[in-house]
DNA sequence: ATCGCGAATGTTATATTATAACATAATATT
DNA sequence: AATATTATGTTATAATATAACATTCGCGAT
């Protein structure tokens, strides 16, 4: 599904990347929000607020959903984290100071979210957005389908 | 928000658009589907699902939740309207049989959703999608801010 | 050090969005 | 007419998300 080389040293430097952020730009990178950002990479692909919900309660004792909401609030608002609307999932930012929007190819089998971001997909949405003189908040674009290796599998 | 010189003949149009596809493709375009679309096309920007629910108890007394759902997904499925993901919200399609794929400018000011579907950014994205080998099915894309109208306003 | 302030978290409750599962009715097919 | 298929009705509940208020934490000013 994904293929770092270690798993744990990918959930190390993003968690650390993450730390440099926040220290950079004066926020509050608090035990809670290191705990879900983890969560969310240790699962390194969408993963469901409620499931975040569940994992904290097994290590940290019971929480509340308002609890991860504002984590991820905070995570997303920093670009740490992205939400998936087509899922109703989070999937952490491999590359926070890069750009804010991503763009996601996402397997509906092996249910990986991979970043399909680039410039000339930027450039071209870009130009439709100035031709209809929008004042642009958020982009977000999501593919859904089979991922290479599991239209290799059947 | 929406510049169709009558809105009647808007929603005449679109249902009599859906009833023509509908008897080509051999579905059954059902009153109650006729209603949904009829409830969608009136608001003439995004609408939640609830939101239909209230209008079609008002009108053909008290309804269910999965009555409107089946009916939307019976719509979507067929292309006369398309789910704005980001709002959890439903928008009648202009244009049934020219795309599936259908690209949305969205106010947060207004709530209007603009489609703003066109072949460049299909071509571009589709080129990211063939350069990673994935087989797609659907295509989410929506931008949302600020639209013309809105930001000349204040 | 402690007071006061704002930010973060805890807590209770509830709102919003969506579907599962089974019963009945309508339509199409034989 | 009998049967199969599709659509709708109905009950219940699952899944996702936020409002509102209480408490605690971190930190600068006194």
């Amino acid at each position: 599904m994904h293929n770092c080389t270690s798993h744990n040293d990918c959930i190390a430097d993003a968690l650390h990347r993450a730390e440099e952020i926040c220290e950079a730009r004066e926020l509050r990178f608090t035990e809670l929000r290191r705990k879900v950002l983890e969560l969310v990479w240790e699962r390194h692909g969408p993963i469901k607020a409620y499931d975040i919900l569940d994992k904290l309660d097994n290590r940290i004792g019971a929480t509340k959903p308002p609890t991860v909401y504002r984590a991820l609030d905070f995570l997303t608002d920093n670009g740490l984290v992205h939400k998936i609307n087509s899922l109703n999932a989070f999937v952490g930012c491999s590359h926070p100071l890069t750009h804010r929007e991503c763009y996601f190819l996402i397997c509906s089998d092996c249910g990986e979210a991979k970043e399909c971001c680039n410039s000339e997909i930027t450039d071209v949405i870009s130009k439709t957005i100035r031709r209809n003189e929008f004042l642009t908040d958020h982009i977000t674009l999501e593919i859904t389908g089979e991922c290479r290796d599991c239209r290799g599998v059947h």
